[in-house]
DNA sequence: CGAAACCTGTGATATATATCACAAAATCGT
DNA sequence: ACGATTTTGTGATATATATCACAGGTTTCG
């Protein structure tokens, strides 16, 4: 079960010039304001965003009213590829949490395009791959895990999303995550959760920097939540 | 969240005759005697294989020796592509329940002849899309709902996996399966998943058939496990 | 600036689910 | 066909986690 980390936002980083330019070419630049909700679950839509610079959160949302966290994505993270691919509807909704810049590609485009370079295409195919080994693994962790351990793959998941890394070896989580977030993200109750980041903090493998969560042993954060 | 029933194996059903055809003509047609492993959980591989006949299982085990089984799968069910996506080493176990035919496909052969059809990308696309929407269901489930809706949604995706599909509207499931095996899939204890299972019985979204279980009112199972 | 809205910590209790224990039924292997 | 496994059903108890209650911080924003 253990496994190479790496980023979500594959998709541009590993792929050629010439492409990146293309790919820069056919999408529009769209802004955000904070809170601005780039779409909901359930609506239809055919098409996907890049986030350029700020950071989106996408959430379900349960009968009972709860709100289920999935993830926080920052720069270079894919979104909404999933409609663009099967046309079936938005599965989460997806809002920005502070002020965003998202390129915009349309189904058309994005299908031109990957005709003309099938290297899109299976770059497409890596990013979907390392998606479902990720949720697998969560499938996994619930069953499986305690209230730490999920919170502390909420906590990776996150490093992830949204996670800078810096000399030091930290990776520090440039957002204010609320213990509500984390619950929602790790599926417990806050209370439960406030407990649990306390034990990380005090263990060392959580720190915090200014108002930010910090991961400053990802691999320690990793085996807590191994199965 | 509600949603269109598919089955995972869609990828062939979906193509046109002349790359069926051709999927066949590369691949290698292999036998499995029952319980024969096909691959371990962490080994390398970069190849996968598609179900012809008979039946085999997905599972990890977890670190206290505990099996979680992560599906059933039939005829038509794409089986190891992650690997064949990104070199990463194997995520589960897959080992024939009976006796197996498949169809062995190794990476090269797949990708020279995706380059050549580009419809097989897009199939694959949709294929792994379809699997990370199940998948997103499951981490979203497993959070909020109940012993007995997990269950249902183990059976939901047991019919997607290997259901058979009668005139009558009822879904065979044709391998016999045990409480353990349920359990196992929705990460329940073993005791809890038997007075479920019997719950669904007596309501009669569940059936018997030989002995077989059968789904009765797919749409009354999904809901069960909705969120 | 001040009040309202949030976020946090921490105990006490309630509850769903796991675990234990065991007997009857079904299935398997020879 | 028959003893040995495996599977199943069902109670009683243990335990992890949710829920409730509430008090002190901290942001937000008018």
């Amino acid at each position: 079960m253990k496994r190479q980390f790496h980023s979500p936002g594959d998709l541009l980083k590993a792929m050629p010039w010439s492409i990146r330019r293309e790919f820069r070419k056919v999408a529009v630049q769209v802004e955000l304001r904070p809170r601005e909700i780039l779409f909901h679950a359930g609506d239809v839509g055919d098409s996907c965003y890049l986030v350029r610079s700020g950071a989106v959160k996408a959430s379900v949302v349960a009968r009972d009213g709860q709100e289920r966290l999935l993830a926080i994505l920052g720069p270079g993270s894919l979104i909404g590829e999933l409609a663009l691919i099967d046309d079936e509807p938005r599965s989460a909704t997806v809002s920005a949490l502070r002020r965003c810049e998202v390129l915009h590609l349309t189904k058309a485009a994005f299908f031109r395009m990957a005709d003309a370079n099938p290297m899109i295409y299976r770059q497409a195919l890596r990013l979907l791959t390392g998606r479902l080994r990720g949720t697998n693994d969560s499938v996994v962790a619930q069953g499986t895990v305690t209230v730490t351990g999920r919170v502390a793959l909420a906590f990776a998941s996150l490093a992830e999303g949204l996670g800078q890394q810096q000399e030091s070896g930290r990776i520090v989580l440039p957002h204010r995550i609320s213990q509500t977030d984390i619950a929602g993200m790790a599926g417990v109750a806050r209370e439960n959760a406030s407990r649990a980041i306390n034990d990380l903090l005090r263990q060392g493998v959580l720190g915090r920097v200014g108002g930010f969560y910090s991961v400053e042993r990802l691999t320690e954060l990793r085996d807590l939540s191994e199965i």
